[in-house]
DNA sequence: TAAAAGTCTTAAACTAGTTCATTTTTTTTC
DNA sequence: GAAAAAAAATGAACTAGTTTAAGACTTTTA
């Protein structure tokens, strides 16, 4: 059959890890929602019971929380055929602590938690892919979690641009700031360091 | 049947997510190696590809990296209903750049790559259970990969005192300090001042 | 396309956390 | 249960990162 792309996109990840039959992927795609939001756009906002797990088709956002002092502390940048949402909210029901804003133009797919427990009645194979997906997304949140509490800014920085680079170019170096945990101030400081050595 | 303490201690955290048959339960026992490990021995070094995935019948134990200077960084603190290994290098097959060392006596059942992987063939219901598994932890590695950027070391201290009283109690000062992040010298004086306070 | 708003840079004064050195206290070992 | 080893406490000098403030540069918006 002939899907769309962002659909192809989606299949692709998924196909990454189970083989689906062209029944189940028509069965996976009707379960599906198409979300679009514009730069400085909010998907969700802190307060909020996260509705949707997202697929990104296209496009860049932050996820993130304030503190008490207002300052944001951004956990991650989401991209192109990567997924977002606040798991934790999803999966409890529960209100959510963070903020997700588009820093670009960004197009979206998102599951809803009835459809998300559907699936796996549905479609047991899924078990599998969220199983190997959130393994691989745990290795590398028990790496990050190291990184910052042993590591110092610069080499979080340069851990991160070596990382991905691609994520570098399209983000401001605030933005990165907050993700790396230091004062903007600061952040510049390490890459005017950076490009002098 | 009448299974063995350590067998019921893992069947019960396992029926957390998921029920099994007594054929089920039996196969799955089948499939684990009992490991005894002495205080202060090491389940494995770095250098060497982790053989199983852990978990802890009794004791506790520490998962640690070495940086270039020699200093610990523990990533996590293992007791009795946990899991523990690396599942990094159990995934990926590579040398592990990780320590796990008993701080008191423990006994441990083991799940080796082959008998994991054969696990889902035999009873899939278990990309369930991992599913699930992964998915709570990767929820909580989410938050402490924030903690670590974002609270000071004070607050780390208090955070982790509150969210693991029973581990507080069971380990030295100098691996809470290695686990926060700081110095030994510097969790010393946050305790005098906490307890001034 | 001008004005406004946001981002980046620089610098001086400050604070959280480190380093090093010494002493006291607790735990381990024979 | 004495000796040795490890952990904890304390303090002085240091460094990584923050705060505040101001000016230059860039992007957004009307």
């Amino acid at each position: 059959m002939n899907y769309k792309e962002s659909h192809k996109l989606l299949l692709s990840n998924v196909s990454r890890f189970i083989n689906l039959t062209e029944l189940e992927k028509q069965k996976y795609i009707s379960l599906l929602t198409e979300i679009k939001v514009k730069k400085k756009d909010f998907l969700m906002q802190a307060g909020e019971i996260t509705k949707y797990e997202y697929f990104i088709i296209k496009g860049c956002l932050k996820v993130y929380t304030l503190d008490e002092e207002g300052a944001p502390h951004i956990s991650m940048f989401a991209i192109e055929d990567y997924w977002t949402g606040d798991l934790s909210s999803f999966m409890t029901k529960e209100p959510s602590r963070y903020y997700i804003k588009a820093t670009e133009h960004s197009e979206l797919l998102g599951i809803s938690r009835e459809n998300y427990d559907l699936l796996f009645r549905e479609i047991p194979k899924f078990e599998r892919f969220y199983r190997i997906l959130y393994q691989k997304s745990l290795i590398s949140y028990i790496r990050r979690s190291n990184y910052g509490i042993s590591l110092t800014a610069e080499e979080r920085y340069l851990e991160f641009k070596k990382k991905y680079p691609q994520i570098v170019s399209r983000i401001t170096q605030k933005d990165l700031a907050a993700y790396i945990g230091i004062t903007p101030e600061f952040m510049s400081k390490i890459i005017t360091k950076v490009n002098r050595t």
